[in-house]
DNA sequence: TATCGTGGGCTAACAGCGTTAGCCAGCCCC
DNA sequence: GGGGCTGGCTAACGCTGTTAGCCCACGATA
């Protein structure tokens, strides 16, 4: 691994943390075909066999990229409610923001359930305790809207907008939409 | 292939639907991951190699299961609103109802950009123009309505919502929110 | 200082993947 | 009856994740 051109010393860091490290550049650069173990060894200088020395398999080093995408979403939303600001808008934009700087991580994510016992679940559930936050506590209210900037995101990173549809301002009117006291819904869909 | 226990003539339908129509049942049945050109040989008693004299390639076949899906969204959406109710009370539930039927189909659906000229572009306008005219022509309304059920689906099929969540209050609200007029969201987000 | 365990590389290999090339049997049409 | 098309086939290529087994270097220990 090449950092300002010059070998790493293996000894700098913790290896695994370098392989899940160089995993996530190649899932942003590659996309996730290009995220293979040949591909992430490559980079590292070694063998992909070898990385099983400090990885059981592909799908753990996929859960550790998912732990740290979700921490790092989390430091977004910190860092931008720092700026001040009504905390619902700031952590949607910042939410489209993020997603769209890394759509393949962002799609990996969000696209298969997480096993039940990994840091994983810490770092996306402090992410949505942020998120809960800016409603005010509302369960309700928050897990709205966090389905509806999920699938504007997904929808957008899929191409599914006509060219002339302002993505914006459909973000707006949704956020708007769940920012205040619901019209009282009756009951529940089954 | 097998229908009622007897192999069906090949002549009996067109040998390129067969094999769509077998990849579907494969999708559904095993997951992405069991949806190979082997598998769907071995269901039909011929070899891989064989499945390229009447498809291009992988993702052709993939394309055409999306067309097949929104064309049968679609329908299921016709034949709910032909049952009567409020149009966007039977077109939510009845979205959330197919994707659940069909998760791995639903999945391929939304995951990844269409070609520009397939008819797969055809039968999901045809579905969201469904939508929009159950929002009165209100494409913006219609448009994160459509978001927020996709976004609900998914983070359902992923397992994202917590045990103790009553997923069908939080569609409820959701819907609430977009059924009425909006509260008139100031400008456009960037 | 000699030995031993271990961490972390390596090669070879396996089964499965999508896909291509090239061959050939059977059928329809002139 | 011969020609071309349809739709099978086998063999093979390069890729994937993954396992088995080997080996070297290093640090601790007797």
């Amino acid at each position: 691994m090449k950092v300002d051109g010059e070998w790493m010393s293996i000894a700098d860091t913790d290896r695994r943390d370098q392989i899940v490290q160089v995993a996530g550049e190649l899932l942003e650069r590659e996309g996730p075909a290009g995220l293979t173990m040949r591909g992430i060894a490559r980079e590292l200088g070694i063998k992909a066999p070898s990385l099983y020395k400090h990885i059981a398999d592909k799908r753990e080093l996929e859960v550790a990229l998912i732990a740290d995408g979700f921490r790092d979403l989390g430091d977004a939303f910190d860092a931008a409610l720092a700026e001040g600001g009504d905390p619902i808008a700031v952590i949607s934009c910042t939410y489209r923001r993020w997603a769209r700087e890394r759509p393949h991580l962002y799609a990996l994510m969000n696209s298969s359930p997480l096993p039940q016992d990994a840091p994983a679940i810490a770092t996306e559930q402090r992410a949505r305790a942020m998120v809960l936050a800016a409603f005010s506590g509302d369960h309700e209210r928050a897990r709205a809207a966090w389905a509806f900037a999920h699938g504007m995101v997904t929808l957008e990173l899929a191409d599914r907008f006509p060219q002339d549809a302002d993505i914006g301002r459909t973000w707006s009117i949704g956020i708007a939409a769940f920012a205040h006291e619901p019209n009282s819904p009756k009951g529940s869909m089954q």
